[in-house]
DNA sequence: ATAATAAATTTACGCGCGTAAAGAAAAATA
DNA sequence: TATTTTTCTTTACGCGCGTAAATTTATTAT
């Protein structure tokens, strides 16, 4: 490294025999310049550290290379797992990630919204907080800004969807368990935050009448983000109040049932699959977690790796095609089972 | 709101009746102005949403309102409950967070500086790798910004460490279990990646021998950050080699103990504190996931308020300052026993 | 070789705001 | 009321880069 310090791109100019204009258009693309000007710079390059002031790039460019990624709450592992593989492709893809979370709250949301605004990004990939979202702010922004949603919908918003099946993974896992013992109850949150609750609830209604089972479901009391402890209670009550009409249950996601297992572990209850057990439980998500629970928990794999590639694909389409998308597009991907000890 | 469309500083200065340098001002410091100047604009706020532009402002200062915030591995809920609760004291000194995760990856966490370094942060704040970071480029990074270290130290970079007592936590939990029943085997990586790691292994060293006791440390392999999967092998592998020398287990962290716990229900050994238990197993952090394990895990938390608080107010006093500190300080909290059912 | 094309250079302006200096106006003090 | 102090306005320049137009130079085709 040479020990001249280069303070703007008129002095890496200089120091590099081409002229700034042509630098500019270097940085932008270095496929834009001649083969043996964009080596010059290269060999340039090296001798002095110099990188173009990212303030000045942005301000005067319409469109900056940052990508916003706001998710609703990054402590849940869930979202941090899938925003990790989000934020490597779009690295990956040459763009600048900027990650968000909503820490489970409406106000903050629609914070983050503004605080992209004002760094003018390519695009965001939004999973929202759902039915506390504050909708009509969500719209307004996704007007200015091109913008996917992922992992949970909002109908309408956005330029598109990419979510995970939930009436193909209730319906494989009710299957699975209908084939493999008693057909489950459905334990789910009274008020559930997130809308995929929702849709589980609608699967496993229609997938057990479909199979003319009976169905039950135990809606349990709580609020917020504390999914593990709102189960727990949940599971407690349900448990000491015999509620559960048969030995499985089929809870909305992974939190619920790790709070469940907790539960049942606490009053002497034993889950699993062999005879000498009590209780079989089975969720949705895959959550990291979900794999050290005792037993170990069977459950429903999102395909994190398809909807991370292809909610980053969408938008970027969307941002160098330009345009708005015609109409909205929703992809949904299959669930995978995922057979573990506890059901 | 107005239907005028406010484009710049100029124009809304003209909008409200008040001089361009003045509303700089006002931005910059609502309290820099008089009063009646400050309820003008602000009235003129409510009517048109200006908001100055953002890459404008930080091209010409020096010094921006950012502030970074760099952890080693988001997916972790340890980090990220860390990294949460710092989110929110920067931003209510007035401050914007830049959250990045170095994914467990020395490569990028040296990214992730040079990142920062870009946008000028006024200051940073780093939970680094640890024992695989690339120190002199660490260091190099701390030349040019302020950076105060938390979580893990590095002996002797940036201008301050906060952090938890791994000694004073260590000996109380010894001291606890040895109270309560018989005194700890030690179980830990052979290579952590955590410089926590080793400080944890020499406190228990000192306190065994304090007390005159006999120490055992089992050092399990295994590489990276799935510290679940690392403990739940090296569990199995103890357990049925028969490596424990005595029934209690004392685990570097969580996450090890995690695995552990998942080992011993599988390999059908109670654990917990009753007459009809085979094992004790307790723990250091009180991360997110101790709560919920079966069963509970007995550990020690850090103080997350008090390192979280401690560091921002660091980082803000040398920003406000405007200076480096003379000397490199270094704040411990004492963690907290958390009893629970492990042990 | 000459003409046609491609690429680089020179020149110049603009982006939106920070900030400094000098003077005018308003507020506080005497 | 006169004086001092505070605050604001006017004017002007600079930050580092994008980008357009006109010109020059290099490359490719004829």
């Amino acid at each position: 490294m040479d020990s001249t310090k280069i303070r703007n791109m008129e002095e890496f100019a200089a120091f590099s025999g081409v002229s700034r204009p042509t630098v500019s258009r270097f940085f932008h693309d270095p496929d834009s310049v001649r083969r043996v000007t964009r080596e010059k710079l290269e060999r340039a390059l090296e001798k002095c550290d110099y990188r173009p002031n990212i303030f000045a790039i942005n301000q005067n460019r319409k469109l900056t290379k940052n990508l916003g990624i706001v998710v609703p709450y990054l402590a849940d592992p869930f979202f941090a797992e899938i925003a990790r593989r989000i934020e490597t492709l779009i690295i990956a893809a040459g763009y600048r990630p900027i990650l968000l979370s909503s820490h489970g709250d409406t106000r903050l949301e629609i914070e983050n919204l503004d605080s992209l605004r004002a760094i003018k990004p390519a695009g965001v990939l939004l999973a929202p907080l759902g039915r506390s979202s504050d909708i009509s702010a969500i719209e307004k922004f996704c007007l200015d800004v091109p913008t996917v949603l992922f992992d949970s919908n909002i109908d309408g918003v956005g330029e598109a969807f990419v979510g995970h099946d939930n009436f193909q993974a209730t319906s494989v896992m009710i299957e699975y368990l209908t084939r493999t013992g008693e057909p489950p109850v459905f334990f789910e949150m009274r008020d559930p935050p997130n809308p995929n609750a929702g849709k589980r609830r609608k699967a496993y209604l229609e997938s057990m009448s479909k199979k003319e089972l009976d169905q039950q479901i135990i809606q349990i009391d709580g609020d917020g983000w504390q999914l593990e402890e709102i189960g727990y209670r949940g599971a407690v009550k349900a448990i000491k109040g015999k509620e559960l009409s048969r030995s499985t249950v089929f809870c909305s996601n992974d939190r619920l049932a790790i709070g469940f297992l907790t539960a049942a572990y606490e009053l002497g209850l034993k889950v699993g699959l062999g005879s000498d057990c009590d209780l079989r439980v089975a969720a949705h998500d895959n959550h990291p977690v979900s794999h050290f629970t005792c037993p170990r928990l069977t459950t429903i794999s999102h395909n994190f790796a398809a909807i991370a590639q292809k909610s980053v694909d969408t938008i970027m389409g969307l941002i160098e095609s330009g345009e708005r998308s015609q109409e909205r597009k929703t992809t949904l991907f299959d669930g995978e089972l995922i057979m573990r000890a506890s059901a």
